[in-house]
DNA sequence: ACCCAGGACTGAT
DNA sequence: ATCAGTCATGGG
């Protein structure tokens, strides 16, 4: 991993192109919390990074239409992993009504192949924050560490540039307490103590085992990562929202639940696809405020 | 002022 | 193995 090279070409020739994508929801994909570096656009469209380049993208009757220098198809395709049979997949879903209000709120929901690196980095800084500011803290890390492409636009820094920062300047990024870790973990990487590319070889089991001695990622964030970066479709990431919808909906308890409960339910009731139920139940219960009832409050409460 | 946010880590039982 | 405390910061 060269920290040299750039890994975009600056003089790479406009493209612009038209896929085939039925379906795709690009506001519900893109604000569904699996990425925090697209913005909106006036008119509606989407600015963002594909495999380091920026570009454009936007829906067109059944197409998805991207533009942006030294883009291609197959990169494109990849990313929104336009090649996954999803109509298969959702006949994987077990008979469930939940589930089935889920999905039907956002069909168009898809999950991304993103890059892996700066997937560790986003999920790393996503403890306790809330979505909005993971957006705020990746900008903010681009802006100071990354380089600049064009009017305001910088790449993501790489893990052997976030390794020659210190802990102090990233924490001005508003990163807190995640700025030691993330600093940490950055050397990890850069140092290949541990390897991305190889843990997009190994089997999922293995490969989250390799994540979690990275700084910062405990079994929450791997799971992020396995499913939004290294297209593993059979993990179930369980944060405090999914925690909230399996208790509710699947427990039927305002209470708390063991999460070694919550997590053997999740992956013997959802299926193979599993991942794909948790980000159909998390956008739904996020997006829709009448998705959960309120939380009953337990009667003759002691206050004080 | 209070509570919460796509949690992880540490040290005490 | 389990469990509470702690870690910064901003939004509602």
């Amino acid at each position: 991993m060269s920290s040299e090279m750039p890994l975009f070409d600056a003089d790479a020739p406009q493209v612009s192109l038209s896929l085939m994508a039925r379906g795709l929801d690009l506001d519900a994909t893109l604000t569904s919390g699996q990425t925090f570096s697209w913005k909106r656009t006036p008119e509606g469209r989407w600015r963002g990074w594909i495999d380091h380049r920026p570009c454009l993208v936007w829906s067109d009757g059944d197409a998805l239409r991207a533009v942006g220098p030294g883009l291609t198809r197959d990169a494109v395709s990849w990313y929104f992993a336009l090649d996954l049979p999803v109509r298969e997949i959702f006949a994987t879903f077990p008979a469930d009504p939940w589930l089935e209000k889920a999905q039907a709120f956002a069909p168009g929901l898809r999950i991304l192949r993103q890059d892996p690196w700066e997937t560790l980095c986003n999920f790393i800084c996503s403890s306790l924050k809330q979505i909005v500011q993971i957006e705020q803290i990746n900008h903010e890390l681009r802006r100071v560490f990354g380089d600049e492409i064009g009017e305001g636009l910088h790449s993501f820094p790489d893990a052997s540039r976030l390794a020659l920062a210190t802990e102090a300047k990233l924490r001005e990024c508003k990163l807190g307490f995640r700025a030691r870790h993330l600093f940490v973990a950055a050397r990890q990487v850069a140092s290949s103590e541990v390897s991305l590319e190889r843990i997009a070889t190994l089997p999922t089991a293995e490969a989250r085992e390799h994540l979690i001695r990275i700084r910062g990622v405990g079994e929450k964030v791997a799971n992020c990562i396995l499913l939004f970066a290294y297209g593993r479709p059979e993990v179930f990431p369980i944060d405090v929202w999914v925690d909230r919808v399996l208790r509710r909906l699947y427990f039927n308890s305002s209470q708390r639940v063991k999460h070694e409960r919550l997590r053997a339910f999740a992956d013997s009731h959802f299926g193979p696809y599993r991942g794909y139920a948790q980000q159909f139940l998390f956008h739904w219960i996020r997006k829709d405020p009448k998705a959960l009832p309120p939380e009953k409050v337990a009667p003759h409460r002691v206050r004080k």
